[in-house]
Order: C-alpha cells, then sequence, then structure tokens
DNA sequence: TAAGGTTTTTAGAACTATTCTAAACTAGTT
DNA sequence: AACTAGTTTAGAATAGTTCTAAAAACCTTA
C-alpha cells in the first residue's frame, strides 16, 4: 500500500485514510469498471466505511488527477474505469457491464485531430451489444 | 401537419395534439438535437404550452417507437436526436452542443457484429472537442 | 353524434443520482 | 504541540426524470 501512496502524491493529492482504501480496490488489481454506488457497496460490504459523498468526491477528484476516467454510457449513472489509457468498450446492455476494448483492435479513418479550429479532447466509443 | 399524422400512424402512435406540436417542431425542418429541457422551453417560447411530464413522455416513446434516437453524451442529461440513421458525433464541450458525423466520413476496421455470441446493438461514437 | 372504453395529458408528488453545506476531523508544516 | 489548509461527514439541497391518479382527448361502434 505504500505505492498506492506514492501514486497519489504522484497526483498531487494528499494519501488520506479513506483515498488510500478506495485506491487499494480500485487499483490493486486488474483494471475496472465501477458507479459511485457499485464503489460504495464493495467497500461497505468488505467492512470499509466511506461515506458517499467522500466516495463521489474521491471519484471525480480522482479523475481530475487522471487516476480514474469517467465514462457516459448511460445518462443515468456515471461509470469510472481504471484503466486510462486510450482505448474503448464493450457495453452488455442486460448487465449493465463494460469490457475493454484495445485502441489496436478498432481502427478508425481517418482519425480525426481537429474540427472546426478546435483540438479532439477524445473519442469515446461503445458497443452495445444485447446481453 | 397532415403528413407529421401519417408519420405517426406509421410507428403506431396515435397523433394528438401535444404530439403532432411536438412533432412539428422537431420534424418539419433539418435534423436537430434536443434535451427535454431544451424542447420545453423552445416550444414554450413560440406560445406552445406542453407539460413537462407529457415532453418526457413523447421523447420516450418516440424513441422507443423509432422517431428518434438517445445518445448518451453526457451523464447529467439525455439528448434525442431527429436523425435515426447510423452515424456519429461531434461534441462541442464548452457549447454543449452535438453535431452529426455522416456514417461514410469514418470507417471502422473491423467492424465488429457479434461479440461473446451477442449481436451489437448499436455503435456509438462520440468525438468531443475543446470548444 | 353520442356513448363507451382506452389512451394520453397534466400538475404535482416522488424518486434517484449527485452536489452542496458547514461542522468536525486530519494531514502536513512550523 | 500548535496551526493552517485540506478532507470527511451527515444530512440538506438540487437537477433530471418518472410516477400517480384524475381529467381530458381520441377512436370505435352504434
Amino acid at each position: 500500500m505504500i505505492n498506492l501512496e506514492k501514486k497519489l502524491r504522484a497526483a498531487g493529492l494528499r494519501p488520506t485514510k479513506q483515498r488510500l482504501l478506495i485506491s487499494n480496490y480500485l487499483f490493486s488489481g486488474s483494471h475496472m469498471h465501477v458507479t459511485a454506488d457499485s464503489l460504495y457497496s464493495e467497500l461497505s460490504k468488505s467492512g470499509v466505511n466511506i461515506s458517499l459523498a467522500t466516495i463521489y468526491n474521491v471519484l471525480n477528484i480522482f479523475t481530475s488527477h487522471g487516476l480514474l476516467r469517467e465514462i457516459s454510457i448511460d445518462s443515468s449513472r456515471s461509470y469510472f474505469d481504471t484503466n486510462t489509457k486510450k482505448h474503448y468498450h464493450y457495453y452488455y446492455e442486460k448487465t449493465a457491464k463494460l469490457e475493454d476494448i484495445d485502441i489496436e483492435k478498432l481502427q478508425i479513418n481517418p482519425l480525426p485531430e481537429k474540427r472546426n479550429g478546435f483540438d479532439v479532447s477524445s473519442i469515446d466509443i461503445v458497443i452495445r451489444v444485447n446481453g
């Protein structure tokens, strides 16, 4: 967990107890996709009690400091992805689960870089499947 | 406006006064992107008073009957697109406006049709620009 | 063209996800 | 150890959307 402290500091964030606990859940294994609610209940389930306000707070601050990426899938809730590299998503409509698509798996031609003089800030691709 | 009545009936919907007024706004000119709120205030501005509940109701029923397409851009609100053909979007972050991208303008390789045995139901691409 | 059954509209309440508030607490500095 | 700024918290507040149930409109049949 000492590396998590470093990770937070490197992102310019104070390693508080709550942020470390959340980081431990999010960043210790493989990449994952969470919602505020799923994170809150998973932590609660394992005996880690952090207020929902803090969960939201931390998800937002992690996102603005580049530790997470927010994904718009569904207007009814926000997903956060621990994979911050460029990539795309499959979305399983029945289970409401996400799966990463490696950027090399999907070629886009031409890859836009500008539009009307504005820079492209991100390219979001969601492939919805009926399962 | 008689053709709007036909359009609604063809979609299996009763052409009520409110639906016709909304259709007249949405389907009489070129394609557009609306939110419940923008539609409500545009109609109000032109003297057409339809309750917000009906606006939501009609947007949802139009979507489920194929007259509109819902787009997830932003978890804080839903956009509806009068263009129901396959296409993609530019999203202008500052103005929160959408612009259509013709499907031929962007090639995807390989174009996925299945994933884990499930059919692809849609491919949503949003290219965000900082303007 | 009137009656009757079904669908739609409406105002307002309810709900859900998220943010705000301001008081208590904690981390890092001196 | 004391100070200051940043963080957490419970609960209130807010925003977007859906629900409720009563009134109104639509459409069919007579």
